[in-house]
RNA sequence: GCCGGAGUGGCGGAAUUGGUAGACGCAAGGGACUUAAAAUCCCUCGUCGGCAACGGCGUGCCGGUUCGAGUCCGGCCUUCGGCACCA
C-alpha cells in the first residue's frame, strides 16, 4: 500500500476489477427482495454536469446501500437520445445527428463510469435505437386502436425557433422550454394522446403517491386542475341557436350581464357580420396584456330571469377549456370587471359579504333594483349572502351553489359537470430526430395505421439537413413513398415524429427485460415477465423540473400499459426523490461580463485588471459561467471526494451551494482515513480474528469508548440513510468516528482488535458513498474484495449505550449545572442528587420549591416560586 | 391571485416525539513542526460584560400555550419555486 492517497490509480484499478467480476450485473427473479433503484436518464448533450454528478451519486449511495442490505438490487441507466440538440448539430456542424448522439453517448458513459457507479450496463437503452422506438410505435398502434390516439386539428403551441409544436407542458411563461423564444399560436393538424381520459384518475392517484414529496404531488394536482361547476344553455334571441356555457359560479347566475364567446368558436363565425373585427379579436387570441371584445349584434336570454344580454366574441375565452363560452358576471369576477369596464357594460351585485359591507368596498342592493352609492371598485369574489337572486335571496352562496345546481338539474336547464384544465397530449413533432408515428395516408383509404408486423418503421439516415425549415422527411423519397397497408394502393407516410417525452414514458420498464430483450407483447400473456418482478420503481430519483412533465406522462403511461394488460398496478414510481439544484455564486467584470471562477483572481478579472462583482448564487448554468466541470473535479480530487463532497454539503433535496474550499475538506477526510490505514496496516493486517460486538463485555478502558462509537455510529448512519436518506449528517456521524479513531493508541491486543474492527466497520460505512477508496482500504487491512459482497454492519444497543449520561440540571428552565450520573438512576434517586448539588443549592438558596419536572436520563428542571 | 417550500453563527448546515441551540464541515485567529512555504497536528471561535468563575441576550417579527418553544397555536414580514385570462 502506498503512502499517499492517490484516487486515480485506486480508482481505475477497482473500476476495472468491478466491471471485469460483473459485480452490478443483475439477475431476474432470484430468492431475494427485489429493490428498483433508478435515476432519470441523461439526455446525451456531449458532456455531464454537475446536477448529474449529484443525481446520480444520490442514486448510487441507495442502490449500494440496499445492496448491502441483501437486496437483489436493479439499477439501471440509458439515454434519452432523441431531441432537438442533436438536429440542430446537423445543420450548424453537418455531422449527422446519429453520429453525433452515439459519440456523446460514448463519451458520457466514459464519465459515468470514471464516476464509479454501480450500474448494471448490460441493460444500456437508447431511445434513437430501432430496437427501442418500435415500441413506441408499437404502443402509438395500440393506443389508437383504443381511441387514445388520434388526430386533429387545432390551435398550438408553435416554436418558431425549433420549427416545431410544443406541448402545453412544454411552453413557460409563453416561451420553448428549449430555446426560450416566443411561442406562437398557430392552427395544424396534430397527433395527439387522450391523456384526459385519466384525468379523474391521474387526480385520483395523488392520494396514493405517499412516497413522493408534497410540492411534487400538489404541482400533479395543480396541472390536472379539477373543478365543478354547471353547463347550461342560453337561448340566442330570434334565431334558435343556442350557446352552452359552463360556470363554476351558478350562485351568480343572476348578475350575469353579458356573454362572452371564444372568437374560434362556430357561433362566432355565425353572429358576427363583420369578418374583419372579428379577425382582428382572433388575431389577440390568447395574448395576456389587453381584454379585446367586440359585441356580435344579438342578444341571449338568461334562463333563470328571462333577462336580454349582450353577446361579445371575446379574446380572453379559451376554446380548449369548459364549453369555449362563458357567462360573465363583472360584480363577482375580476377579469369580466375589467371587461365591463372597459366596454361600459352594466355590474349587477348579486352577493354580498355577510358583514362589513362598507369595509368591502360594496353597497348593498337595494331590495327592489340596482346597487346604489359608490360604484365598485373591484369584483367581490369571495362568499356572502345572495342577493336580486330570485327565490335564492338570502341563501349563503355555497348552500346557493349547490342548491341552484339542483334546480337547474331539475328544469332540465342544464347539468352540474366536472372540467380539468389538463389537455391532450400533442405528441406531433414537425422535426426529423425522433420516432416516425407509424401510419400512412392512402389516396382511398385515408389515414391508415401501419401493420404491426410491419414494426419498425425505421427513421431513415440518407436525409439532407438544411435547416430551411420543414422536416427533413419531407424530402426522402424512399421514406415518403410506400404502400398502403389496406388496399395496397399508393399512399405517404406521416412525417411528423413523436415527442421525445413517448420515449422517456415508459424506459423503467424497457430496463426491466435486458438490453435488446424488450417485448411488450409477450408480457400481455406471459405472467412472469419481468415486468411482474421489478416494477415498480422502488426509489426513482431527478431533478424537480420534471414535476409535471416527465413525471404526469409516465403516470398515463402506466396506465395505459395497465389496461393493454402489460402490468397490473397504477402508480409507476413508490418513492420519489427530487434533487436540489447545483448553485454557485455568479461572477461579473465591469468590461467583459459573466466570468469563469477561474478567470478571476484575488477579487480581479484576470483579463482586464477590474475590481470584480459578486452576483447572486444561481442555478449552474453555461451562461452565466458559474459551473464546475466534473472532469477538472475528477482529475483532480478522484470521483470519491466529488461524491462526497456532494452528498455532504446539503440534505439530498436542498439546493447545494458549490464550494471548492468544501471539496478539499472532503479530500482533507478522506486522506485522514488512508492515513489512519497506512499507519497501522502491518499491526491489523496479521490479525486473524476480528472482534465482534458479542465480546464488548470484556473490553475496558478507552477501547471500550471507541466501541460504543462504532455502534453509535452504525445507527446514526443507519437511521440516517433510512430515515430519508440524510446522507450529510450520515457523513457527519462517520467523521465523528473517525476522529476518534484518529486519536485512539492501541496498548493491547484488545485494543487492536478493537481499532481493527471500528476501522473496518467506518470502511462499510463509507463505501456506498466513497467505494473505491472503502475497496482499497479494505483490501489492504487483509480483506478479500469486495467491500460490496460484505453484509452492511449491525449495531448492538447494549454496547451502543453510554455508562454514564450527562444530567442537566434546570431551575426555572434555564440550564444552571450539568452532571455525569450513572445510568438507569430512578427519578427519586435523580431528584436526590440535583437537591444535593452545590451549586443548585447555592442558586435555591431559600427559595420554596414549587415542582420538579424530571426527563428520563436527561433533565431535571426545578420550577421555585417567585419569590 | 392560487398552490407549495424556506428564514438558525462569518458561511454550508445539525438539533427523531416540545427537554443542553449551533453536531459535522468550511472560513477566520493563535500556536507547534519547518531555513521558508505547502501539508500535517494542537488551541480558540454566536453575541455582550468579566482576568476568571460566571452572568445577560440570542433560531425573521409580534403575541399566546407550557415547568420548559428553533420545534406547538394565532397574526404578520421577507424570500425562493410552481401555476395563472381555466370561467
Amino acid at each position: 500500500m502506498e503512502e499517499r492517497y492517490n484516487p486515480q490509480s485506486v480508482e481505475l484499478k477497482w473500476q476495472k476489477y468491478w466491471a471485469e467480476k460483473g459485480l452490478y450485473r443483475t439477475d431476474t427473479g432470484t430468492a431475494r427482495k427485489k429493490f428498483y433503484c433508478l435515476e432519470m436518464f441523461p439526455y446525451p448533450s456531449g458532456k455531464i454536469h454537475m446536477g448529474h454528478v449529484r443525481n446520480y451519486a444520490i442514486g448510487d449511495v441507495i442502490a449500494r446501500y440496499k445492496l448491502m442490505r441483501g437486496f437483489n438490487v436493479l439499477h439501471p441507466m440509458g439515454w434519452d437520445a432523441f431531441g432537438l440538440p442533436a438536429e440542430n448539430a446537423a445543420i450548424k456542424q453537418g455531422v449527422h445527428p446519429v453520429r453525433w448522439t452515439y459519440e456523446n453517448i460514448d463519451y458520457m458513459k466514459k464519465q459515468l463510469q470514471r464516476m464509479g457507479l454501480s450500474y448494471d450496463w448490460d441493460r444500456e437503452v437508447a431511445t434513437c435505437s430501432p430496437d427501442y422506438y418500435r415500441w413506441n410505435q408499437w404502443f402509438f398502434l395500440n393506443m389508437l386502436k383504443r381511441n387514445l390516439a388520434y388526430k386533429k386539428s387545432s390551435f398550438v403551441n408553435w416554436c418558431r425557433s425549433c420549427m416545431t409544436v410544443l406541448a402545453n407542458e412544454q411552453v413557460i411563461d409563453g416561451k420553448c422550454w428549449r430555446c426560450d423564444s416566443e411561442v406562437l399560436q398557430k392552427e395544424l393538424e396534430q397527433w395527439f394522446f387522450r391523456i384526459t381520459h385519466y384525468a379523474e384518475e391521474l387526480l385520483e392517484g395523488c392520494e396514493k403517491l405517499a412516497g413522493w414529496p408534497e410540492n411534487v404531488v400538489a404541482m400533479q394536482r395543480n396541472w390536472i386542475g379539477r373543478s365543478e361547476g354547471v353547463e347550461m344553455d342560453f337561448p340566442v334571441d330570434g334565431i334558435g341557436e343556442k350557446i352552452r356555457i359552463f360556470t363554476t359560479r351558478p350562485d351568480t347566475l343572476w348578475g350575469a350581464t353579458f356573454i362572452c364567446i371564444a372568437p374560434g368558436h362556430a357561433l362566432s363565425e355565425r353572429l358576427v357580420a363583420d369578418k374583419e373585427k372579428l379577425n382582428a379579436v382572433k388575431a389577440k387570441y390568447g395574448e395576456m396584456e389587453e381584454k379585446e371584445g367586440l359585441f356580435t349584434g344579438h342578444y341571449a336570454v338568461n334562463p333563470m330571469n328571462h333577462e336580454k344580454i349582450p353577446i361579445y366574441a371575446a379574446n380572453f375565452v379559451l376554446m380548449e377549456y369548459g364549453t369555449g363560452a362563458i357567462m360573465s358576471v363583472p360584480a363577482h369576477d375580476q377579469r369580466d370587471f375589467e371587461f365591463a369596464k372597459k366596454y361600459g357594460l352594466p355590474i349587477r351585485t348579486v352577493i354580498v359579504p355577510d358583514e362589513k359591507i362598507v369595509g368591502a368596498g360594496l353597497v348593498p342592493a337595494q331590495e327592489s333594483g340596482q346597487p346604489q352609492g359608490l360604484p365598485l371598485q373591484e369584483a367581490y369574489e369571495g362568499e356572502g349572502i345572495l342577493v336580486n337572486s330570485g327565490k335564492f335571496s338570502g341563501l349563503n352562496s355555497e348552500v346557493a351553489k349547490r342548491e341552484i345546481g339542483v334546480f337547474i338539474e331539475e328544469k332540465a336547464l342544464g347539468r352540474r359537470v366536472i372540467n380539468y384544465k389538463l389537455r391532450d397530449w400533442g405528441i406531433s413533432r414537425q422535426r426529423y430526430w425522433g420516432t416516425p408515428i407509424p401510419v400512412v395516408y392512402c389516396r382511398k383509404c385515408g389515414i391508415v395505421p401501419v401493420d404491426e408486423e410491419d414494426l419498425p418503421v425505421i427513421l431513415p439516415e440518407d436525409v439532407k439537413f438544411t435547416g430551411k425549415g420543414g422536416s427533413p422527411l419531407l424530402d426522402s423519397e424512399d421514406f415518403l413513398k410506400t404502400g398502403c397497408p389496406r388496399c395496397g394502393g399508393e399512399a405517404r407516410r406521416e412525417t411528423d415524429t413523436m415527442d421525445t417525452f413517448v420515449d422517456s414514458s415508459w424506459y423503467f420498464v424497457a430496463y426491466c427485460f435486458g438490453k435488446g430483450n424488450i417485448d411488450f407483447k409477450s408480457a400481455i400473456t406471459n405472467q412472469q415477465s419481468p415486468i411482474s418482478y421489478w416494477m415498480p420503481v422502488d426509489q426513482y430519483v431527478g431533478g424537480v423540473e420534471h414535476a409535471v412533465l416527465h413525471l404526469l406522462y409516465s403516470r398515463f403511461f402506466t396506465r395505459v400499459m395497465r389496461d393493454i394488460g402489460i402490468l397490473k398496478f397504477d402508480e409507476p414510481f413508490t418513492n420519489l426523490l427530487t434533487q436540489g439544484m447545483v448553485c454557485m455564486e455568479t461572477l461579473k467584470c465591469p468590461e467583459h461580463g459573466w466570468l469563469f471562477p477561474e478567470e478571476a483572481k484575488d477579487e480581479k478579472c484576470l483579463r482586464c485588471g477590474r475590481e470584480i462583482v459578486r452576483g447572486r448564487v444561481e442555478k449552474m448554468s453555461k451562461s452565466k459561467k458559474n459551473v464546475v466541470d466534473p472532469d477538472h473535479l475528477i482529475n483532480r480530487y478522484g470521483a470519491d471526494t466529488s461524491r462526497l463532497f456532494s452528498l455532504f454539503a446539503a440534505p439530498p433535496e436542498k439546493d447545494l451551494e458549490w464550494s471548492d474550499k468544501g471539496v478539499e475538506g472532503a479530500y482533507r477526510f478522506l486522506n485522514r482515513i488512508w492515513g489512519i490505514v497506512y499507519k497501522n496496516r502491518d499491526a491489523l493486517r496479521v490479525m486473524r480474528d476480528r472482534l465482534e460486538y458479542a465480546d464488548s463485555s470484556r473490553v475496558t478502558g478507552h477501547a471500550s469508548r471507541l466501541l460504543r462509537k462504532t455502534h453509535q455510529t452504525i445507527k446514526r448512519v443507519s437511521t440516517d440513510i433510512e430515515r430519508e436518506y440524510h446522507f450529510n449528517t450520515a457523513i457527519a456521524a462517520l467523521m465523528e468516528l473517525v476522529n476518534e479513531i484518529s486519536v485512539f493508541q492501541p496498548q493491547s491486543a484488545e485494543d487492536r482488535a478493537v481499532l481493527k474492527h471500528s476501522i473496518e466497520t467506518a470502511l462499510l460505512l463509507l463505501s456506498p458513498f466513497s467505494p473505491h477508496l472503502a475497496e482499497e482500504l479494505w483490501e489492504a487491512l487483509g480483506n478479500e474484495p469486495s467491500i460490496f459482497g460484505q453484509k452492511w454492519p449491525e449495531w448492538d444497543e447494549e454496547t451502543a449505550k453510554e455508562e454514564e449520561i450527562e444530567l442537566v440540571i434546570q431551575v426555572n428552565g434555564k440550564v444552571r449545572a450539568k452532571v455525569m450520573i450513572p445510568q438507569g438512576l430512578s427519578d427519586e434517586d435523580i431528584k436526590q442528587r440535583t437537591m444535593n448539588e452545590p451549586r443548585i443549592k447555592e442558586i435555591l438558596g431559600d427559595k420554596a420549591i414549587r415542582k420538579i419536572f424530571v426527563v428520563k436520563g436527561k433533565l431535571v428542571n426545578i420550577v421555585t416560586s417567585n419569590e
